[in-house]
DNA sequence: CGGCCAGTTGACTCGCATCAATGTATGTGG
DNA sequence: CCACATACATTGATGCGAGTCAACTGGCCG
């Protein structure tokens, strides 16, 4: 499993930095810890007091509701900053567990306000990176929203693809999904058991095929078609209004 | 249609401003101007130039799909900073239109930065802004995901209910909801026919009760019940990390 | 008055959930 | 190396929640 370079290499690809700059995050940042599948990084109800940079492996978020079902509202790949999203609330309201087994870089809260107080301009970086989410987060929403599970599923897929491809640019169309089935369904809002169908049909139709804990997209273009997947909203760049101001400083 | 103090008085519920804070963002923030029913704040695929405080009225975000059908994704009540979300973005993806008349605090995007570069608080003040609005759409994702029509529906009620009061705690049980059922019904997942039959129910329940553009809770514990609402995920303070080393400084 | 839009109501359909059985790996201890 | 347990995926039968289509109501405004 490939290790990636921390919070410094996670944020670079919002702003590029300068030396001053990736001097500071690595003097912030936490050694890297080694974690196993199933490991929680935090739980409902904690102070949140560190973030996480995944070196390697996958997370998921998720809280439960009344009746103590699970209830899945995020997955973070490697290269993913987990925590940011939560970290300004007074305690957690997911908890965040191991998906796979994998690398951490920690980051203490109160560094990553010594990051926003010393440099405006990584403040910048971290504040696009929690955008990112959030988008992501926000598309996913219209997609459960209006499409059918069909499209649900081929919409996911290409998240998924566009997520990996943005931090480790050597992904191609057949990549690790360590998701269960049941991840899936309660990401999609489906059963597992209509998951599966599905599955089958997108692969009997072509258009994918999975392999164990892996998937392979075989027909991209009409996967995106099927899902109404625009990968703008994933890759799209910097606002060219900040990006000519950071310049200046 | 009571109005606002622009973005100081939205930024102030997440840190308190001293008299200097206060003054830059006076300094930075530009007339407000009345708008229309109907009138576009930006358009997809605009340039993110201009954030917006909402002094009043309300307003809507929403993209369209291949098959040109609305996706409503979003709405922005009284006190709301409209457009953080994307202003890291090379370009907008959606278009934000009033659902009713309004007052607008209007904001550039250069002076947001100018805001970061600044002040470390402002900064702050601004990610958390951001977080909570984040923190609204993951909780109606996991509304969408795993509750039930009428769920939803409740979940819905209450979220605005307590967004409202989040900016103005004179809000009683009995407010204003300028929205169609068509677009409630593009926000939750279903047909504006099923909506019309669920909020029918609710009555019937006595949960709540509708008077024209407005509505009044009144069963509040109940509807909560009903759709698995925490109101903590909405109304929780600073994290206590950060209050204090912003105390600090 | 007539046209328009938002909402309501009913009949019918269908996608997906539910329940339950079976298949297929993977692991574990004797 | 086999007997068994466990976890995950698949498949089929049946039922329900919500979509779809269409008719109708009522308020608003030129």
């Amino acid at each position: 499993m490939q290790h990636l370079g921390g919070i410094s290499q996670t944020l670079g690809h919002y702003v590029d930095l300068n030396q001053e700059e990736a001097d500071l995050l690595s003097q912030l940042e936490q050694q890297s810890i080694r974690v196993s599948k199933g490991a929680a990084l935090w739980h409902t109800d904690c102070i949140p007091e560190t973030i996480y940079t995944l070196g390697s492996g996958w997370a998921y978020a998720c809280h439960h509701d009344a009746n103590g079902r699970e209830r899945v509202l995020d997955v973070f790949v490697p290269g993913d900053l987990a925590g940011i999203r939560e970290v300004t609330y007074r305690s957690h309201h997911t908890t965040v567990s191991m998906l796979t087994d994998g690398v951490l870089y920690p980051l203490h809260t109160e560094r990553l306000l010594d990051i926003v107080y010393q440099s405006p301009r990584l403040a910048l970086a971290v504040h696009s990176c929690a955008a990112r989410q959030q988008a992501i987060i926000a598309e996913r929403l219209v997609n459960v929203l209006s499409n059918d599970a069909k499209a649900r599923v081929a919409h996911f897929v290409l998240e998924i693809y566009y997520r990996l491809r943005r931090v480790d640019d050597t992904i191609d169309e057949y990549f690790s999904l360590p998701l269960k089935q049941k991840h899936l369904s309660l990401m999609l809002g489906m059963t597992h058991v209509h998951i599966s169908r599905i599955m089958a049909e997108l692969e009997e139709a072509k258009l994918l095929c999975r392999h164990g804990k892996s998937i392979e997209i075989l027909n991209l273009p009409q996967l995106a078609e099927l899902g109404d997947f625009n990968p703008d909203r994933f890759t799209g760049g910097l606002n060219p209004l900040l990006a000519a101001h950071i310049a200046r400083n």
